[in-house]
DNA sequence: TCCGCGATCGTCT
DNA sequence: GACGATCGCGGAC
């Protein structure tokens, strides 16, 4: 396979990066060697001006790889359980990023059903910021802060194969910034997450 | 099929 | 001490 998508990919506007990314693979290597893997079917951006973006209230610990340069990992746990995949863009000094919400599985879908504790319906192993994590077996403290531009990294991103249909919504899940259409996916696609945004697609 | 609610804990005030 | 970029279960219809 190719070399992942380089720095430079991310180093566009968030916006543009979260649209690109859809379609695109999202590979992770197990410690043991297995490749798991997925297209990106859904995105959301988080940008600088935004309330809904961790970085809003300033430089902390817990976003402070946000700050940092773009292409790297930004994990972090929400409610206490699920733990959620972001990817950061633009130059360092700018805090900005997209967050992964879904990808369609192609690989090593049997581990991530054991991740995922045995689920049975395929679509709804990774259709989830949380759930995609999980089956991915993606932690805070092995990925938080790492770069996935680099070669043999344990998660990776390639180039999509062409572009896709995609459409942009509302975000979900959050109380602030709600009415911006920050969220972009793969319409007709039977792997994003189930739920709605809070006002008509654009 | 849809909706409401509890779980659970790191992080910030 | 309160809350959140979520999920899955159980009950109503």
């Amino acid at each position: 396979m190719r070399d992942p998508l380089p720095q430079s990919f991310y180093l566009k506007p968030t916006v543009e990066v979260a649209r690109n990314l859809l379609g695109a693979l999202l590979v992770r290597t197990l410690s043991g060697g297995e490749t798991l893997s997925g297209i990106i079917v859904e995105t959301e951006a988080y940008v600088t001006g935004d309330p809904a973006c961790h970085a809003y209230c300033g430089i902390t610990p817990r976003n402070a790889v946000m700050w940092g340069p773009a292409g790297h990992i930004y994990v972090y746990r929400s409610y206490g359980i699920h733990e959620m995949l972001n990817l950061v863009t633009e130059r360092e000094g700018l805090a900005e990023a997209v967050l992964i919400r879904a990808i369609e599985p192609v690989e090593g879908i049997e581990t991530m059903r054991t991740a995922r504790g045995g689920i049975k319906s395929r679509f709804e192993l990774t259709n989830g910021p949380g759930k995609l994590a999980q089956a991915l077996e993606i932690t805070r403290a092995e990925f938080n802060g790492m770069d996935i531009t680099r070669p043999n990294a344990a998660l990776a991103v390639y180039e999509r194969a062409s572009e896709p249909e995609i459409k942009a919504t509302t975000r979900i899940g959050i109380t602030k910034g709600v009415e911006l259409p920050y969220r972009f996916l793969i319409p007709k696609n039977g792997y994003v997450s189930k739920g709605r945004p809070s006002v008509a697609p654009i």
